[in-house]
DNA sequence: TGCTAATTTCATTTTATTTTGAAACCATTG
DNA sequence: CAATGGTTTCAAAATAAAATGAAATTAGCA
């Protein structure tokens, strides 16, 4: 079927390409700075700029990424509610959509990958507190310390992190 | 020769080794938040929990890494000013001692990861935004709400992180 | 200044992560 | 309920990141 359903000039084409472009190098590098691979970049910029949702096999294509990759980074992406499945009638395909609402993205990020992090934190500090306790080493005061400084990190970053997470959904 | 200097009894040995060994694990998993590399998590665990400066040889032999592994990590912390150097009398090696202020640790590591990517994001959505400006491709709406959505990213996070790097300054 | 210990650098090796591609699985529909 | 299109899974391959170790460099001291 040729696509004579509507007619693009050629620089609107490219323009559009263009901000494809951009929105996926854009992205690949704000992934990259939570941890998340190359590929995962890429669907959800191309996702993020997309009008239209669109089917994991045409991701690929675009992304020229194997279809296991795309597979893999859509589930990722869906893990963390950056995107969402749109229902496109006549077509069996699943269709994504960038959830364009940052907020949720980053909240779900903080709250998935690092308080976990700050709980198991909590754990080591009090294991810490007992070591200390039950023996009584030179440079107690030292080790003393520390341990409180830890603390007070772990409770900080606890306190703040929740904030942040609420302060980007506005 | 022989170390006559303090007698330790093993129990008490035993209870450092354990804040040792629990330091080092909280700081890999810390720094590789952040991430930096194992060796460096480990090098800044075992001195966060050291009374004394510590010279690389021994570092390198108490984590059983490479010097070569060392003098990178102890590079990369002294980069983001974790850690500092002491000077230790009759002694030629250097010593290092870990900046246990986190306020600045966290501070630098903003100022100088995070925040030049916003800078490059700038100049990325203002060719974005000539892009569009110049052709007027269908779904111009959706795109020109898009790049608002980018740039109010961009500006949060570059009111933000500032204050958070002050905040943690304290 | 020359000697040597201390440190850095960097090519190579090792290890960890990401991607691929094909097989297995699932779900729709004819 | 078989056939086919769509999706996931996962072992193997490709790539990227980190650690090693030895040579090169630097710095303190006699």
């Amino acid at each position: 079927m040729a696509s004579e359903a509507s007619f693009k000039s050629k620089s609107t084409v490219s323009a559009k390409r263009d901000l494809e472009i951009e929105s996926i190098d854009f992205f690949v590098r704000m992934m990259s700075l939570l941890g998340l691979p190359r590929s995962v970049g890429e669907i959800y910029g191309l996702l993020y700029f997309s009008p239209k949702p669109l089917p994991m096999d045409q991701i690929a294509a675009r992304l020229d990424i194997s279809i296991g990759s795309a597979s893999q980074g859509l589930k990722t992406l869906r893990s963390i509610k950056a995107i969402r499945t749109a229902y496109v009638p006549g077509d069996r395909r699943d269709h994504y959509l960038a959830e364009s609402e940052f907020r949720r993205l980053f909240s779900t990020f903080i709250k998935d990958e690092i308080l976990p992090h700050l709980e198991s934190a909590k754990d080591r500090i009090s294991r810490m507190e007992k070591v200390l306790s039950s023996e009584s080493p030179e440079d107690k005061d030292f080790y003393n310390i520390r341990i409180e400084k830890l603390k007070r990190l772990t409770q900080a970053s606890g306190r703040l992190l929740p904030m942040l997470a609420k302060l980007l959904k506005l």
